[in-house]
DNA sequence: GTCCAGGGCCGTT
DNA sequence: AACGGCCATGGA
């Protein structure tokens, strides 16, 4: 049965480095913008999203100058409605943003610096405790945006956790515990966020290349270890 | 035209 | 606890 260090291992070679969710450092310096808070924003847009649409809608936002904790916080619902409409479930994901942005806002008076700088585990859970922010969603803001060393479970994930299979139940924490213990084990604490963030891109290339839901496995990486295939 | 994408909530079993 | 319907756009 694959481990994930060994699943990490092979994906890489397949693969290489994914550089995946890359910041917007550039508009941010121009526009004293906190570059975090795009990875912030993306998170809650991707929700069951493709992601070309998800850049549109952030094109709105800053060709609009809006996107900043304190401009999602207060402005008009419709407006955001408007700007984020590419995205897709716009009503909801304004909200969520509207709501997530105020929070931000009054609690840590938008500074990221302070939002991030405390245990893992309350931060998740003061996510987590946001309607419209599930597991998923939470985790990829304590990863992407934080750096913080949490693995992120998404459908493609649990896609190919069924299908190599790997010996577990298929809920998110499970399939989250399991591979956090294992990558423990064989990598050093301060590369665990890199290893992490690496795996995750390295997980959904697969899956878009192989792992579909038509799955395509001439040539996949993993045919030896997969139970799946034909 | 049909399918589906980097989820989460809510109501029903 | 598990499952189904719902939310909406744009690209394949």
């Amino acid at each position: 049965m694959i481990r994930p260090h060994t699943l990490y291992k092979l994906l890489h070679e397949a693969f290489g480095n994914q550089h995946w969710w890359p910041m917007d450092k550039s508009y941010h310096r121009r526009h004293h913008t906190d570059p975090r808070f795009e990875v912030v924003v993306g998170a809650i847009l991707t929700q069951n999203t493709a992601w070309p649409n998800v850049e549109k809608a952030l094109d709105n936002l800053k060709q609009s100058r809006v996107l900043d904790v304190e401009n999602l916080a207060t402005m008009d619902r419709e407006e955001l409605c408007l700007l984020i409409k590419p995205s897709g479930f716009f009503n909801q994901k304004a909200e969520r943003l509207g709501k997530l942005s105020a929070y931000l806002s009054t609690t840590y008076q938008g500074d990221l610096d302070v939002f991030f700088a405390r245990d893992l585990h309350e931060i998740r859970a003061e996510l987590l405790f946001l309607s419209g922010i599930g597991p998923e969603t939470a985790d990829s803001i304590l990863l992407y945006a934080g750096n913080l060393p949490i693995f992120v479970v998404d459908a493609y994930t649990k896609r190919l956790c069924a299908r190599l299979p790997l010996p577990i139940p298929l809920t998110y924490d499970e399939i989250q515990q399991y591979f956090e213990k294992n990558l423990q084990t064989h990598y050093p604490a301060h590369q665990l966020s890199s290893i992490y963030n690496e795996l995750h891109a390295l997980i959904v290339t697969l899956a878009k290349q192989h792992c579909r839901k038509k799955p395509v496995c001439e040539p996949c990486p993993l045919k030896m270890h997969c139970a799946f295939g034909p």
